[in-house]
DNA sequence: GTTTTAAAAAATCTCGAGAATAAGTATTGA
DNA sequence: TCAATACTTATTCTCGAGATTTTTTAAAAC
């Protein structure tokens, strides 16, 4: 139970079907930036770059508006959902609420095994931060700093709180992605993530929580910064 | 602003596609429990009882994925969500926390014109309680009741705490329905309900949360006490 | 009598083409 | 020159039919 899919949610199993292959390309050349906030999603156009009939895109990006990136408009087809500093900053508040209160059960009720995954997570983590330097190395740490905080609040009973984390994680994976086109990361993570562990293992669950806020303030503050102008220029009318 | 459309989310206009209205339509027939819980939805039949097509059906379908409805399983088509006790109770704990915060905020935030919205909601609601029989007339109960606890917390600005808050609160809807079809609501709600505007519109944040809080988990206690097993007997393997 | 294997039936998944709607362009009139 | 109208283009939405996969049924072997 322990290394096989701990992270759960997002990548249950390799995708069996066109459906769920166009959805997940879809899910990262949103999040990644590749389609732009507001860019309009034309089906005809679309279909033949991710190599699917129309139908089949259409429910793929009907897939996608659980995750809220992608919007659809009565009868004038669907958009990458667009982007804001106010839902930026409403993001972050309900995550840091949601993350800190589900982190709070799972150490309460985290058992030797969490201990041993969270371990584990942060010491892959930690492998991935030291050779981060191509895109696909960045690809890596991406992936291994999200189970990293899957596996911190894994031990919280209650799936709906972590359904909803889930969700507010990619969307702000989205907006730390768009930015850091423009501006590196100034902060030093590593010691974030330490702190964070030494906390979770130690069963403080007040400093742990506080932790993870800073931690993920921090993270709007260096987006904060960036002009929004610049991250929808296809926002269209 | 204030009368028209105060809902927001769940019913932003009249439909105008064919997905749009085989999406309510299922979904209504969900919440209300003639498509059993765990029950296979086989596309090829339902296209006629709904009169779309087999790709407008699966695109409404994946629809209600987003709102936790439905479940899709690879290769093996369509279920409606299953139901559990577990669910339920997290769904109610999740429910407290987050519509306690919302409330909350609203209370701080929400002006004059916030106050008559929600008189006017509580009134529209009472005049529902009092002619409550026939089946119309539960459905229009249902509305208002919706509508007067969507507006209770419309004054909060997190639009995803209203987004994640208006997810639960239909799946609750569900597992009061399913229940209620076999034992009625002993409960005094109108009593509970006029607690709650009373300590809203006095500003009390602490005595309407606690209100709030019991209410909602009181709707728990009264069907906790039926065996789920009589509500998913469709549930097949 | 139970399990394994193989054929038949059903359902899902997928695609391409046709009707309804929106967007864009040119034309006309003040 | 600007606004309104009619026309053209483009896109969305929708349906029915065909290919894969799963499930069911029946027969055969242990």
């Amino acid at each position: 139970m322990a290394h096989k899919n701990t992270a759960g949610d997002s990548t249950p199993a390799e995708p069996k079907t066109l459906v769920e292959t166009a959805y997940r390309a879809l899910r990262r050349d949103i999040i990644e930036g590749r389609l732009a906030p507001g860019e309009k999603l034309r089906v005809e156009h679309l279909k033949d770059d991710y190599g699917v009939g129309a139908g089949t895109l259409r429910e793929a990006l009907s897939l996608l508006i659980s995750d809220a990136l992608v919007v659809s408009q009565g009868q004038r087809g669907f958009r990458v959902a667009p982007v804001s500093l106010e839902d930026f900053e409403d993001i972050t508040r309900t995550r840091v609420m949601l993350e800190c209160d589900a982190l709070r059960q799972s150490i309460a009720k985290g058992d030797d095994a969490w201990e041993g995954d969270l371990l584990a997570a942060f010491h892959r983590l930690t492998k991935a931060e030291e050779k981060r330097i191509g895109t696909d190395d960045r690809e890596e740490w991406e992936e291994r700093n999200r189970i990293f905080h899957e596996v911190l609040i894994s031990a919280c009973p209650s799936r709906w709180l972590k359904h909803f984390i889930a969700i507010l994680y990619q969307q702000a994976e989205r907006y730390r992605r768009l930015s850091l086109y423009l501006q590196p990361i100034p902060r030093d993570i590593h010691v974030e993530h330490e702190a964070l562990l030494q906390a979770a293992m130690a069963r403080d669950a007040d400093k742990a929580g506080a932790i993870l806020a800073e931690h993920i303030q921090l993270t709007f503050r260096s987006v904060q910064s960036i002009p929004m102008a610049q991250l929808n220029e296809k926002q269209a009318a």
